[in-house]
Order: structure tokens, then C-alpha cells, then sequence
DNA sequence: TCAGACATGTAACAGGTTACATGATTGA
DNA sequence: TCAATCATGTAACCTGTTACATGTCTGA
């Protein structure tokens, strides 16, 4: 399993309290990876019993105490490890593929309406990643970025989740486009017949 | 859930076995999501008990006996619902991000191996669905083949596929490019200070 | 002769989701 | 006043993976 080895990633970032930590993930893996906040407390607790993290409990008055974990040695070296194993493949479940492969058997225009939210939460997301990229640059062109620059992974996955986003937003565009398009040829053969 | 959705929806194309149905569903879904041959069998039965789907044991001599199944018409009520209703986000998992993504921290030369095999895997699955886009074609141009084929479901998802394996394949090159000049950086930099 | 296709399934385990419980503070 | 943020967690349930069991036929 590797949801541990994401969030020893995403410690990489700095420690963090669990609260913290699924914000962050849900940030910055939001284009390769998503984890529930409870999986994420269950899961710290046996990273912390195998000795991957460690947690401090930091007492607070008005708020309630927080347990501020930290990747350890042998944290780092677990993910190092990882990083050089093969990869699986992706491993995706799109609902909305689900419906576009039954679309001819249903209305089309819930269908159509669905793709329109896709594109625009697609919309939405690649201005996000537009402007993180724009603050990681910080000015800077690619090519002195990736040479003056501590970490080029987070940029790498950024670029990932832009090129994502435009191909998304492209496929719904066309398909929009043919749906509509047939949706006119279904209405049309309906009058006729009628 | 919507593996029961995803099968109903496979299901479109024929009736099949389990074993039939897992092989089409690897091909046909290959791009919005992945099952294995176990839990199908668990789930058509779950989807028989449900009544989405009938089977009828066909009695084999030389091969096990088999059960096809199809679609009822209840099962096609369920389906005509959920093409209709709103769609959760994609789900993803990619293992190769997380290790991207903690990229810096580890040996270069094992994730730009990884890269490439990502590469080469999307270019041989890219080839595959543009020769399944051109039988489907068969000839026709897209206006054509819109107006009159039965389901242009399939169609839009073979697109996607296309798609989405295309910017898997740019964006590898991008970042193996990248990665190469960094390591070359580093590599630099260890000399020089040697 | 050996791998792979055909064909179905179970059992054990691992991973993930949803709902619930608690309760003060802060900003709209 | 209402929703959101901070902060942690449990319990029940649902989904998904891996390994195992069985046995013949076909082609390389």
C-alpha cells in the first residue's frame, strides 16, 4: 500500500498535525491521489508503531492539543527505497466514463449537463495549479528554476496536473459538441416519425 | 458503488460470462477504470440477487460449464438512473507521482527508468485505441459515423483514451528531460566539489 | 512439455468511506 | 446567528486485492 509512502511525501513539505497534513494532501496530491481524513489519523498511528514518523503532542489552551508528526530516519529511508521501485500503473474509477459508454440509452441532456461541471471544475482547478506554478517560478524562467531550485518534484507533478486539466477540459469540449450534435439528430428523427 | 454501474454498462455490448465480461471490461474500461476477475464474480451475484442481471448456466463437455449473463430490464431502468444523475470526481492512485513527487530526495537514474516505462506503456496502449478508433470508423469520417452509428458512447471514451495517453507521453518526455538536466547538475556539482 | 486460454469460485486480508462524537473560536 | 476552522478520533460498513483450488484443451 502506498497511501504511507504518499503522506511521507507530503511531510517532505515540513511536520504537520494530521488536520494539517489531509489539507496539504488534499492540495497538493489533488491531482494523483485522495485520502479521507479518518483513513489518514488510522494510518499516521501505524506509521508512527512501525517508526516512520514520529509525533509530538504540543498542549494548547483555547484549542484542543495537537500531535505534530515529523518523518523520521527511517522514514526517509522507507521512501527513498520506494521512490526506486517499479511503478504500478495508474489506477483510476471515472464515473462519468461510466455514463458517457450507457449515454445512448439515456436522456442527453443530463448527460450534457454533467460534462459541463466536469469542464468547469476542470476550469477551475488548472487556474489553481496555474497560480502555484506562478508562485514556485517566482519570476524565475523554467530553466533557472530547475537549476537554482531545492526540489523539482512538486513543480513536475504541477505541470502534471495542468496538462491534466487542459486535456479535460478539452475531451468535454468535444464531446459536448458531438452529443449536442446528436441529440439534434434524435429530436429531429423523433418529429419525423411522429 | 459503481462497479455494478460499470458492468451493467459492458454489458451494452452482449451478453457474457464472467470470465468474458472481466476480459472486455479490461479492454473496453481500460481507461476510466480497472476491476479484478474475482471481484466481478462476487458482484454479478450480488446484481443476479439484485435482479440488474439474469445468468443461464450453459452446460459445456470439454470446457466448465458457464453461466451468461445479461441485462435486465430492471438493469437497464438502474443504468437509464445513474447516467442521469451528477458525477463524483475521477479517483485516482498513480504511484509514479508520489515517487515524483519525492523525487529529490532519491536516486534520479531509478525514476527517469520509471518514467520511460511509463512512457513506453502509454505509447503501446495510445497505438492500441487508435487502431480500435479506426475499426470502429470503418472508413466513415467522425460526421458521418455521428450521425449514423447506433452508440457513440464507446466512441467519446476511446477519444479520452486517446487523450489522455497522449499527454501521459508529453508529459514524460517534459519531465525525464528535466529530471536528466538536474541530474546532470548534481552530478556536476559532486565533481566539483570532490 | 510447458504456458496460456477457458471457466468458476472462496477465504483472508487490506484499504477506503460514512457517520458519529466533542466543543471552543472566529468571521460574515 | 450561522457556518467554518481548528483538532482528534472510533465504529461499522463497504470495496478491492491476493492467493488458492480445480481441471481440460490447444498451440508453440
Amino acid at each position: 500500500m502506498s497511501l504511507q509512502h504518499a503522506l511521507l511525501a507530503t511531510l517532505l513539505d515540513g511536520d504537520a498535525t494530521g488536520y494539517e497534513l489531509a489539507k496539504r494532501f488534499d492540495i497538493a496530491a489533488s491531482n494523483f491521489w485522495h485520502a479521507q481524513r479518518a483513513q489518514l489519523y488510522a494510518e499516521l498511528k501505524r506509521m508512527e508503531d512501525k517508526g516512520l514518523v514520529s509525533g509530538e503532542t504540543v498542549l494548547q489552551t483555547i484549542r484542543p492539543n495537537k500531535r505534530v508528526m515529523s518523518i523520521t530516519e527511517e522514514g526517509l529511508e522507507e521512501l527513498c527505497r520506494f521512490v526506486t521501485e517499479p511503478s504500478d500503473r495508474i489506477a483510476l474509477k471515472d464515473d462519468l466514463m461510466v455514463k458517457i459508454t450507457a449515454l445512448d440509452i439515456a436522456d442527453h441532456d443530463a448527460v450534457l449537463a454533467d460534462i459541463e461541471r466536469r469542464r468547469e471544475s476542470a476550469v477551475a482547478q488548472m487556474a489553481r495549479y496555474v497560480g502555484d506554478v506562478e508562485r514556485m517560478l517566482h519570476g524565475r524562467d523554467e530553466e533557472t528554476f530547475v537549476r537554482t531550485t531545492h526540489r523539482i518534484g512538486p513543480y513536475l507533478t504541477l505541470l502534471r496536473g495542468i496538462a491534466l486539466e487542459e486535456e479535460n477540459i478539452r475531451w468535454c469540449e468535444t464531446a459536448a459538441r458531438l452529443v449536442a450534435a446528436r441529440r439534434q439528430r434524435r429530436t429531429a428523427g423523433r418529429s419525423r416519425t411522429a
